[in-house]
DNA sequence: TGTCAACACGAAAACGTTTTCGCTAGGAAT
DNA sequence: ATTCCTAGCGAAAACGTTTTCGTGTTGACA
């Protein structure tokens, strides 16, 4: 196998020294035109590209940032991920993805390996199991190297980094308004067992709307999935689960669900029980990702802007490395940087669709 | 900011040579166990983690490899990212990812930026605009400098490297030949402008299996939609193209759409027109996404097995690069390794659901 | 003719490892 | 007492760059 071609061998090729080949090929004044003109030329037809590893290895750094999601398969993590990827080759960085898979052994060895010199820095998204365990010593430790992390959606508290979050909470507020306005008398609540902390901020707002209109929640409303089981393939449990819930509770005119995969579960089994939507009961979901956009009828939603939180933390990230740049060059050395960290949140929006009812009329 | 610490620091502090450090590191049993212990127990203390860059500039791998597909928010290559991410780390290897937004420019510089020494092999699917100006001199300049190539679903004849690739055509035709079992008399395709060779294949996979069963093919049942332009947020257009589609045509009673979108859309369609799914009309899509799981009703599919797709990929690029660490141990070299690569194809799957008639009664 | 600047280039260090080889000291064997 | 082996460690090269600091050869100028 043909090995890539490197200053030393163009060096021997052309009888110069290397040092007369990096600076010739860098456009140096140093170096004759001649000279310089031969050896571009030498260069470009054995197609010569500088190996990054060499460079990084002198410079201590690798212009990449290491991205660690618990899952890819997740239209969420993949449009934060497009956003991170925006911004980082727009800014000379590339992008290493890493998959915790929600386990907390799959996140700490990915880490190790990524941070042993493969990285500048990480963005990541805490696996449920991490989230369980309450352990966060590999992020502690990883940032006491000097490698800054920047977390984003489902974050913690125990850890001092930059953070990019949601306003869960005021989402699902502004969603249970909402349902409330289209004059929804009953909401029912879809969400998941809290150890997410997610699931748990998104409750909250379902209270807090509740609670500021002064209706008062109704335990039986509040259906609580289990999900530490793979739905995507029990997706029947599921179905059921949402069926028994409505037969339970008939009187139900509004669903707010935590994701999307509840909500539209809920208008299919909503429709099975010959309930039309939205004039029988309206439903909003979080996330607005395909299913939201695609489902009959489509969903109203509350968009979480997932590449804007990637863009975010990317930017995030990358202003704190150069600023290390900065740092080393300047002779005033703030010992007090470690605690102003930055806590970005990015404002939900709701997209209206056809799960619930138009208020056009009403605005006229 | 601190650094991490190196084997010359520890080995400054303990008063021993850096070779000494390394090798206790390693077990070596040629340093007494007191230096070993000792030197164990200080790396530990201070978190010591060898440097990856240096590992990689000294042994001229990475142990990484670099997957470039052209869009992330994509159910289909989420799955095979998941799938290679899985058999790189079982086998030792992580995962750098590119994408090029189905940008020609974006794909060459990407692959320029990673070919640079941060990959030792890269796994990708050609971007669209690549495919139609039909221009692969990055492709192949990659391989020229010793860089293996893996590219899977959409491949190219003309870069020679080992190639997955979906069954599109027989996808196909098992797909239409589905419909025309469930007494489909006039069946429709919903494709895209054939530029993409999967679009084509999907196509020609739909005539065939109309010419298998003497059917004679009626133009004005093919529409084919320009997907050139972000279907995602025209879906209007779509849904216009496909009502006048179905207006026009009144005698349609299956559909075959060469994508979940088209398949999920021409669903909606038909019941705004109000015809039945699957009495009146029977539905097939390709691609098993999380549409055509949660679609009402669910769609009949033909699933590609995404992941599957992603662990052959990266068990043949990972073969590849590992036989050639044997090769420099081997006496014998064999030059004609470079006709011999595999072109494997994965076998599609139909995934029976409620877009289609069941036909169990029949095999009674 | 001697001095000096400018020009064109080379040598070497540095980044952090691993690994090969060599060296020293001590004990065993002769 | 001399030789030899071996355990335990260090020196140095190598991977591919960039960059700093020489160094030698011009030519011009006094």
């Amino acid at each position: 196998m043909k090995r890539k071609i490197t200053l030393k061998q163009i060096a021997k090729e052309l009888d110069v020294s290397v040092s007369t080949v990096s600076k010739a090929l860098s456009g140096s004044k140093e170096i004759s035109e001649d000279t310089t003109q031969k050896i571009q030329a030498f260069a470009k037809l054995y197609n010569y590209r500088p190996n990054n590893i060499a460079l990084s290895l002198k410079n201590r750094k690798t212009k990449t940032i290491g991205i660690l999601i618990p899952e890819i398969v997740h239209h969420f993590f993949s449009t934060v991920i497009r956003g991170i990827e925006r911004v980082a080759n727009r800014r000379g960085y590339n992008v290493i993805v890493g998959l915790s898979n929600e386990s907390f052994t799959k996140e700490v060895i990915n880490m190790e390996l990524l941070a042993g010199g493969s990285i500048d820095g990480f963005i990541l998204s805490i696996s449920k199991e991490t989230l369980l365990k309450q352990d966060y010593h590999h992020f502690n430790a990883t940032i006491d190297q000097g490698m800054p992390i920047v977390m984003f959606d489902r974050v913690v508290a125990e850890v001092d980094c930059d953070k990019v979050i949601v306003d869960d909470m005021k989402g699902a507020v502004k969603a249970v308004k909402k349902l409330i306005e289209n004059d929804c008398k009953n909401i029912a609540l879809i969400t998941t067992m809290d150890y997410v902390s997610v699931g748990r901020l998104r409750t909250q707002g379902y209270l807090q709307a509740l609670q500021e209109n002064e209706i008062e929640a109704e335990p039986n409303l509040i259906l609580k999935i289990d999900d530490s089981l793979d739905v995507e393939n029990h997706l029947e449990i599921l179905e059921n689960e949402i069926e028994t819930f409505f037969r339970m509770n008939k009187n139900i005119d509004g669903v707010f669900a935590v994701n999307e995969l509840y909500a539209v579960t809920a208008m299919k089994v909503a429709r099975k029980l010959g309930l039309n939507i939205p004039d029988d009961i309206q439903v909003i979901g979080f996330t607005d990702g395909v299913l939201s956009k695609h489902a009959t009828p489509s969903l109203t939603t509350v968009s979480q802007h997932g590449q804007k939180i990637g863009e975010q933390s990317a930017n995030l990230l990358i202003d704190r490395l150069e600023a290390e740049d900065a740092e080393q060059d300047s002779y005033i050395v703030n010992t007090d940087r470690k605690k102003d960290f930055i806590k970005m949140v990015i404002e939900t929006e709701i997209i209206e669709r056809e799960s619930t009812k138009s208020k056009i009329y009403l605005e006229e």
